[in-house]
DNA sequence: GGACTTTCTGACAACGTTGTCACCACCTGC
DNA sequence: GCAGGTGGTGACAACGTTGTCAGAAAGTCC
């Protein structure tokens, strides 16, 4: 292959075609009013030299593309990978396109993601937020329609689309306790996110529900992830009063956990997973999970999106936040209807 | 909340602190040579209104930014998951960002896509090319760097990231022949990918390796999805000679197949997946694969891209087209050692 | 034949930024 | 006193595109 070549422009085309740079301006655009006879001369040249117009230069110009920022904390989470492609559909159909940057669950690394986005100049933004301070969106608040998805922020006034994490984490285990549950662990007690306290008060209302005063070794404090949690089951396995149930608050947590009840041949275990993964229905038992649902998250947070710039286009005042709360059920599938031996 | 109001410019700035555009741009920049009177003063205005550089303005300023486009059947699919998390980690490293577009599999939109791509004047394109003509790459050829991953495109010369597809069938296939079976499906047979033609190659050499002329219901065509893959190895199970083995050509069309095996209580059934999938290690018997390694192609593909950038970079003639085959091996776990009954 | 439209085309400014150059004020050394 | 720095600052052009306006050419109407 030869040296990269330098990309050509209007003026190229232009000089090419023997025309001005606004007529070739005009048929690549396709507008109306350029005689038949130069339209084909100017796509013969652009075709000749592989003209692709800038982009760059279009926003520049028009001030501003038609981009949605999205994010979150990892493309690989099925969680979010399955949000993000919900969240690109939607947007591909409002004829806008998306860019998405993770955190890696680093409240830095998130302001970084969101000023690129805002020298990005993207429409919007949906915001998967870190625990951490958040004072630093107020800078682009006035100037960008934010949405925070699956997380409250500490700072109220933002639109937010996520479930009800207390209710249902409290339902969950209020499946458990009717079963007779009472030693049942929390696993995924992730320090990181602010959900993670959530599910963590309605395990607690749950278990006061029937009197019961969760140990602490019940629920320990970790990093969330797959491994922690086949540690944690693992070790509360082999306590001498092990837990008769888990609760799983989120997808990986479960995943993990699963892995362990069924390394140690202790599938007899009740299980509830806070979000659906994959396979769960093919495990024996299949796991019960609360359906987090990210295909709903992920268009709710984008109509929301929508209304906001919809709003903004048409002079209207801005959209008041809102907080929308995606309806979710619980999926029985035998894991979480097991009693306790 | 207000109406959203025009983002400030380098112009609004330097008005407001009383001082020139370009001494505002060197404050923003860090650049030397500022006194620390006017920087203190020109950092506050920033501050105060809040203002955001603009990249559009700043890449065509320089010529173009620092990006890197990904084009992939779907973020949603696992693989492409973990591989874009690879690509991104790396080029992160490497202080560039990457955006990325999904086609669905539809060579139609693989192509608006790339145009896009072409028009945000990304640096480097990678690309999981869908089945279909691929001619119009010729265009953007002599400009961006493009390396294909996974799946090899019909015309040659470029750079290409993969797994040796039929090579890696033919050795889990003889994995099974070895173990005595015979009658071996192979769903997920999709006909979107090249990929699968490879792979159903490498799944004939195996058995003509021992004298076997696979029935054509064994293979039948489909879309090589999860459900498909379900109800292929759910009809096969109830034919009047059913395989005593699976080998199923991609992860989704693994899971299907395994929760058929699964649903219909024919676990005894060996099974190889090609691609690891989720939970492949916790289920009863483990799932035997081959690993397809998608964090490394992700990271040898944004290599590759990283020394062509840097070839340009140097004024140095372009690297060469290259074929990059990542080392993967068979993961035996359980599923693909039992032997037919 | 003149006034008027209609159809096509081009010159030019602007979008927000940065690179180049020039300028001013102040210093240093003779 | 003057030549020659040097540190701080600003004017201006340019990046590639599109919107605005103006003009040329040709047709239409009285």
């Amino acid at each position: 292959m030869a040296r990269m070549a330098r990309r050509p422009t209007l003026h190229d085309v232009a000089s090419h075609a023997g025309v001005s740079i606004k007529t070739v301006s005009r048929v690549v655009n396709h507008e109306a009013s350029v005689s038949e006879e130069v339209r084909t001369r100017v796509a013969a040249s652009i075709a000749e030299l592989h003209y692709v117009p800038n982009s760059f230069a279009r926003s520049l110009k028009s001030g501003g593309g038609d981009t949605i920022g999205v994010v979150m904390d990892s493309i690989a989470d099925p969680f979010f990978a399955e949000l993000m492609s919900a969240v690109e559909a939607r947007a591909l159909d409002a004829g806008m396109t998306v860019i998405f940057g993770s955190t890696g669950s680093d409240p830095e690394r998130e302001r970084q993601q969101v000023e690129r986005m805002a020298m990005q100049r993207v429409r919007a933004l949906i915001l998967a937020p870190v625990t951490g301070d958040h004072s630093y969106l107020e800078r682009f608040r006035a100037t960008l329609p934010i949405v925070m998805v699956d997380r409250q922020v500490e700072i109220g006034g933002y639109d937010i689309v996520a479930v009800d994490d207390r209710g249902l984490t409290r339902q969950a285990v209020d499946h458990l306790t009717e079963r007779g549950h009472r030693r049942i662990a929390f696993v995924g007690n992730d320090v990181h996110f602010p959900t993670t306290a959530h599910r963590l008060l309605g395990y607690r209302d749950a278990l006061a529900a029937v009197d019961v005063e969760p140990d602490p070794s019940w629920f320990p404090e970790g990093s969330g992830d797959e491994d922690e949690a086949f540690d944690v089951v693992t070790r509360l396995l082999a306590a001498p009063e092990p837990p008769t149930a888990v609760f799983a608050a989120n997808p990986r947590a479960a995943m993990g956990a699963v892995h362990a009840l069924h390394v140690a041949g202790r599938t007899d275990v009740a299980m509830i997973s806070f979000g659906d993964f994959p396979m769960a229905t093919t495990l024996t038992p299949a796991i019960t999970c609360v359906n987090q649902d990210p295909h709903g998250i992920g268009v709710a947070a984008t109509e929301r999106v929508i209304a906001h710039l919809d709003a903004r286009e048409h002079d209207r005042p801005d959209e008041h936040p809102l907080e929308i709360i995606v309806d979710t059920e619980l999926v029985a599938r035998g894991s979480g209807e097991l009693e306790p031996a």
